[in-house]
DNA sequence: GTCTATAACCGGATAGAC
DNA sequence: GTCTATCCGGTTATAGAC
């Protein structure tokens, strides 16, 4: 009953042909980068990869999801980018404004594939888009940083609070990637000077959210976001909700 | 020198193929009604419609134009059915309601258009994304439609804050109806939960705007508005902003 | 010069053999 | 897992008709 010879040890490191999709993807991007994306047709990427076709589409389902992998690694180098930047910086506004401008700082190269990725957001069929069950992995990511940021500023926040607001600045973090995709000004300065002063704004609405004033909108939204996720069943688990 | 001899009287009611054109894209919006987006082809279209495809192309660009003819369309059907149902009501909170609410029933029939359209908003390309030039008389006939409600209310807006609460309600209508693109609850009950909720605290947030403790933010955040729609010179001239 | 039609193109995606 | 051959549908080139 000996299944598997196995010929030699070590060989477990890489499962056969794993190597060919990351060749695969690693040469799409290039192409991506170098031609953009709608220049770049399957075609060429296959035989730049020298592979056929048919095998491109072995691994990878579509064109799109060639972008959605690039998504995955484009988080990776925003961590290795922000958790260093945050330490030491203890402000609220100040974290993430850190988290913001370091992520278009890193995805900067791939600014027009962004807007390929964002152009699925809305598309509640498509897999790529970013609340779809197939993208809960990435956006658990996103929102798990989110959460560094907030539990290592030094602002108070309250309980309710706390729970939700991840998600809410994850939403803030996709409307700010949405308003970079359309900046074109130079070194993306509107994108910054957004970032440097909705960031204190927000942590100033933070710090402000404890008031006689405002407690009772605070309270108003959490229920509403809470009852909002509730009803999502057969939908997707991660809710959006609207700005306050 | 008498150029046009003018044959008879009311013959410059239908210039020409103008039918032509209101014929294509009325066979297109059944057809996408019936079968879906995405499994009509230009083909049926042409056909059905009973014109060949080039010709078709004559008077559409694309089939994404054609969804923004759609568009265009179901604003007007939005408009008859709004403003008779803001007579008489006064609050901001029930007037914005009555605009949303207005919103999702008249575009109900095209729901899944909707999404289509709104999957182009992040292509900064696109002639259809609703921050682009050729968009503007769309989004300006919308903002309007949001002064109106604004306006007919009995609430007191502070000046600084009227001039740029129009863009930034249709900011806000833009976010319900991406939620509203993915909610596939029985009746879109959660959209509707939306609507009511969150109307209510935006207008409790415009009353509440003049109190000490928030007006320092509010005119922080009016001022960033303003200084972005100033950097955007080459862009759009619409000016996409961040949830607060 | 505005409208209409036919035939091809092009590129993403699929079928099925090896 | 890898290939070749093919499909399919949006789009375009181009020529003729009003």
């Amino acid at each position: 009953m000996a299944r598997k010879p196995k010929p030699a040890a070590a060989e477990v490191a890489r499962p056969k042909g794993e190597r060919t999709k990351a060749h695969i993807l690693a040469t799409a991007l290039a192409l991506f980068r170098e031609r953009g994306y709608e220049a770049t047709g399957m075609r060429a990427i296959a035989e730049q990869a020298g592979v056929s076709i048919g095998n491109a589409y072995h691994y990878f389902e579509s064109k799109e999801h060639l972008v959605q992998a690039f998504y995955a690694e484009t988080h990776r180098l925003h961590l290795e980018a922000c958790v260093p930047a945050l330490a030491g910086v203890k402000p609220l506004g100040a974290r993430l404004a850190v988290l913001l401008t370091t992520k278009i700082d890193t995805a900067e190269p791939y600014h027009h594939l962004s807007a390929i990725l964002f152009r699925t957001a809305a598309d509640p069929k498509s897999p790529l888009n970013p609340f779809s069950a197939a993208s809960t992995p990435v956006r658990e990511d996103a929102t798990q940083l989110m959460k560094l940021v907030i539990e290592g500023s030094d602002a108070r926040v309250p309980a309710d609070l706390a729970s939700e607001l991840p998600n809410l600045l994850w939403l803030f973090e996709m409307s700010v990637i949405l308003f970079w995709i359309h900046d074109d000004s130079a070194g993306r300065a509107r994108t910054r000077l957004l970032i440097a002063r909705s960031s204190e704004l927000l942590a100033k609405l933070v710090s402000l959210a404890s008031f006689p004033l405002v407690k009772g909108m605070r309270t108003e939204m959490l229920e509403l976001v809470r009852e909002l996720r509730a009803g999502a069943e057969s939908s997707a688990p991660g809710t959006p909700s609207a700005p306050s």
